[in-house]
DNA sequence: CGCGAAATCACCCGTTCGGGTGACGCCCGA
DNA sequence: TCGGGCGTCACCCGAACGGGTGATTTCGCG
């Protein structure tokens, strides 16, 4: 932050600076008036694009991760904000894919195992293996991944 | 497309126009270099800013939807494109991820099976189980799916 | 030169997964 | 009231997967 702040008024020093070399010469060299105007036209124009993108650009977040095993301390990490992901309801018309089945296959994108899945929603893994053939039947997939796969470009699952 | 080549031509004729009023200005009122330099600067940074907006917001992509027997008619639906996908190439460092290791962590999320892999990459299915178990074992994932989950948490994959 | 990391491959073994089949209860709409 | 969709569960079987061990080659670094 601190960083920034001085990295502007560095920037604006530099500018001020370039302003005054400008009009000195003005003052030396008659009648190019367009030359230099065009010149702060350019350098304006540059800054404006920086300085829209600099101010528009998505959001950050602090996200402290998971932490695996072998890392000690906690990590924080400066990660552009998600876009929000929306559901496609009409592709999930389209394909026929029942509540329970859209549930298991968010669950197996989450990593679950069929017996977890099981544990999770409280229903036998023999069922959950039921709902999952139906998904890979009407999602086109032979694997779980590629059930995940197909699903996420379908934008039925995050 | 060609509104957005007449939008352009336009602009910079507009632009035109306005430097020469700037400069007849000039012409009249003495000693105000400042004045219209400043001026100038403003509208150009302003237009930098409006220009970069323009040409680096997220395009807009007409996907072309897999058709299912069910539906007759293809359907073409405005996706916003999604935020480019960056690497936390960091936090592969810190979990000692070798390039091939990451090559089928990528594979694997695409929804391919470790025969498939092998073959995508001519290499022996046992070498990607290989490759597949150091993955798992630094991410610490008990399953693919998990892997995929972690990895794309992580910012490892997207 | 030697050492270690990376990549490659093989084999074994137990678990998980996927496909197929069959069955039962519930509920909703024709 | 009857059919069909949905959700539930069971069993079998073959394929895929994951864990473990061991081995070889190559390459870069000290």
């Amino acid at each position: 932050m601190r960083k920034q702040v001085l990295l502007y008024g560095l920037l604006g020093g530099v500018l001020i600076a370039l302003l005054r070399a400008i009009e000195y010469r003005y003052l030396i060299v008659e009648r190019s008036v367009e030359i230099y105007g065009g010149l702060l036209a350019a350098i304006f124009a540059a800054l404006g694009v920086w300085l829209g993108l600099r101010l528009t650009r998505p959001r950050e977040l602090i996200v402290v991760r998971d932490v695996p095993v072998r890392v000690e301390v906690p990590v924080e990490v400066l990660v552009p904000a998600p876009a929000t992901f929306v559901r496609d309801d009409a592709r999930l018309d389209v394909l026929g894919l029942t509540p329970r089945e859209l549930e298991v296959l968010q669950l197996i994108a989450s990593g679950l195992s069929n017996r977890e899945i099981g544990e999770s929603i409280f229903v036998s893994e023999n069922t959950v293996k039921t709902h999952l053939s139906r998904v890979f039947e009407k999602l086109g997939a032979q694997r779980r991944t590629q059930a995940i796969e197909i699903a996420r470009k379908q934008r039925l699952i995050p």
